[in-house]
DNA sequence: GTGGTCTAGACCACC
DNA sequence: GTGGTCTAGACCACA
């Protein structure tokens, strides 16, 4: 797995987390692969993963359970979906808008 | 004058200054404020202006003329606007269309 | 069942059965569920109730007999209440009050 | 320093931190001591302290400027004392209260 | 087996 | 100088 050096590794590994419960590779209630596992397969420290996993936790969209290892949250795909579209409504489409005004384009012709 | 933490200040210094010479308020061949100065007025380490210049210099924005200090270049309007517009129409605004489509956020309505 | 994740479930459960003992659903001197029973019951790994036993055996509230299972002690309802009352009025009500003091808390008002 | 092994100490350098802060050591709006000095200071690795750094910035309780470091949030002490008080009346007071009912113990009397 | 914590030490961008 | 990230490897509690 290759990875964008501008962006920390663990995040982008949640990313990728995201992407697979978007796409239905991880189920909600489903487990996802262990820390040391997912660490081998894409060959990072476990250390690494265990973060992505932890902000993932944080976010609510997977869960531990003791002993057993982490799951897809039941309501990860909304949770998911929730915050992405809030990050765009507020904050990266107004920063486009903003912009395209700044460089004299008109939006509407770029369609 | 405030910075998004996620964003190293020197480049945000930098757009700025960029947006400054779009709207007029430094015009080609006039000098800007020196490092010290800007640092001084923005409440930052001058070295992080300094920084600032430094890339806008390398971009052929702004050059440095010994015992004077910087001056926008003639053509900085047209290198940033060429600039800017290519990165936007090839990478921002497709990019921005495609996660929308994936969000199921219609564009249009929310303008 | 359910859990708090931030107390070890095997002490969560062994809470538990204190807690029934004292409301007299497990009598002194009757058997309690076996491991393999009380865990498929509350859905949880058998090695995690026989620890939970383990330690209220330690305690004194339950006892094991060989080929018969765990029951509960004659003394079991003593024992829990000497020491949870120890526990409470030596160290977690004055615990307590001390913090509500801190918060500006008027706990008369709170009840 | 000493610290209580059943609880991390990352989360008791927090806890001490925001005990300053309480008690007006740290002051809002100043800084407080570098992630390697303060490892230093209490004889952990850095890691730890910038984990308990990390968590206190995410609490809101301190906030960390580029290439300077961390200081005091101007809403620290609020934010401490509300999440406290909140933890207080919606855990810590509703156990206490079940507890003593359970062991046949009447609060009021116990003031 | 699982994840959680901690250490040691490295490299980097930024100020 | 600052913190942020990553690696390597250790130990532990828990299931």
């Amino acid at each position: 797995m290759e990875f964008d050096s501008n962006r920390p590794i663990y995040l982008q590994i949640a990313d990728g987390i995201c992407e697979q419960i978007l796409q239905g590779k991880f189920k909600p209630g489903e487990r996802i692969p262990s820390v040391r596992e997912w660490a081998a397969n894409i060959g990072v420290n476990p250390n690494t993963v265990a973060r992505s996993y932890e902000t993932l936790s944080d976010r609510g969209i997977i869960f531990n359970t003791r002993g057993i290892g982490f799951s897809v949250a039941s309501d990860a795909l909304d949770a998911i979906l929730e915050e992405e579209r809030r990050k765009f409504t507020e904050e990266e489409l107004p920063a486009i808008l903003r912009k395209a005004e700044l460089l004299g384009l008109n939006l509407k012709e770029l369609f």
